[in-house]
DNA sequence: GTCTATAAATGGATAGAC
DNA sequence: GTCTATCCATTTATAGAC
């Protein structure tokens, strides 16, 4: 009966600190990098104590690493809804791929990626949670995708459907996905991307087309 | 003459120890992130005083982008070598893409790539340096050497022998380097790679031949 | 659970001797 | 140029009141 009573008086605001705590860390993680964040930084940018953050989480590492968790769940599940959408083969090859080279350049998945990036040796679940939630899952889908594109007589892959889909959504990871990874434009040139993208699919259609 | 004095004097190990910090520097923040090093640590690591350091550097961000256009100028000389080696177009692409795709999974480059990534927005003039003195430079060489290739009627390009480069080089970031950056395997798989970048001649060389 | 206050150690950077 | 010793702000983490 007390845990009862705990749990109606506390369902307001209390239930929502952590959710604060997690975004404060996530923006000031992004900002600074992970070892030049301090815990006292993080208490201030989400309005609480210090004493609060660690009676949810258990110390910085902790914290670092449940954040980045649910950030990638929730990063990747925009580009994960890639499905096919109707038309021809060429058609919706070149709008998975225009909506994943511009998902790859997005201010919010380009700052996700370089904590990933520069924290994985350090935080090994991250780099795997990272790469299950988005790259692996994606691979998966083109490929299945293509499978049923050379079964249906529309692509001639030779039964390596899970490599062509490699080779094409490396063609996507193009210049514009290295240039905002290493911060070097101001924003990103969608026309360039949209170039980038047909080229990419109409090499990809003259290379397995039967 | 007083300056002359000086520099015999001090020939000997003076003249070494930037050069011991930077390689000391450079193996923590590998290893710990630009955030979490302190300059004691450093100190300790190349064997030096603090002051020392500070007789060199003028602090910590100094000492820290220096040493980085170091790294970066020299790894890359590694694969800025890559230049067309005797034999058919298809041997010679398969060549370079091996060459390329190997290097891109090399632990020091890996280390060296997350640490570029992690900091370029920091430190912008690090990411340019890292740019200018790899991908750009080897995409300008692989897209001449396509075009003398199509000059020679070996390759129907229609002229965008650039994107064609970018194309190809795209396709040698692969899912085995994406795996390497993340920290998912304890070493790379390097029949992996060769076969990797077979698909991906032969895929270019069907897209593109005359 | 949440706060204020503080402990105990470490951070970047410098002074002054040699 | 190089060292030892040190300044003072900041660090992670906790104690104790409410």
């Amino acid at each position: 009966m007390e845990a009862a009573r705990k749990l109606e008086r506390t369902a307001g605001s209390r239930a929502m600190k952590p959710q604060q705590i997690r975004q404060a860390a996530l923006r000031l993680f992004q900002e600074q990098g992970y070892g030049a964040v301090s815990m006292d930084a993080i208490a201030r940018e989400a309005g609480v104590s210090k004493a609060t953050i660690y009676a949810h989480f258990a110390d910085k590492a902790e914290l670092f690493e449940d954040m980045m968790k649910s950030a990638c769940r929730e990063e990747w599940v925009a580009v994960s809804m890639l499905d096919a959408v109707p038309g021809d083969l060429g058609a919706e090859l070149r709008a998975i791929g225009k909506a994943y080279a511009e998902f790859l350049v997005e201010p919010r998945v380009v700052r996700l990626y370089r904590m990933v990036v520069a924290e994985s040796p350090r935080f090994p679940e991250l780099g795997r949670a990272f790469f299950e939630a988005g790259p692996r899952l994606i691979t998966g889908k083109l490929a299945a995708y293509l499978q049923r594109a050379e079964a249906q007589g529309k692509l001639a892959l030779g039964g390596a459907s899970n490599r062509a889909a490699q080779n094409f959504l490396a063609m996507l990871r193009c210049e514009p996905h290295l240039r905002a990874i290493l911060a070097l434009d101001k924003s990103p040139e969608m026309p360039e991307i949209a170039a980038i993208v047909d080229s990419a699919t109409d090499m990809f259609l003259r290379a397995y087309r039967p």
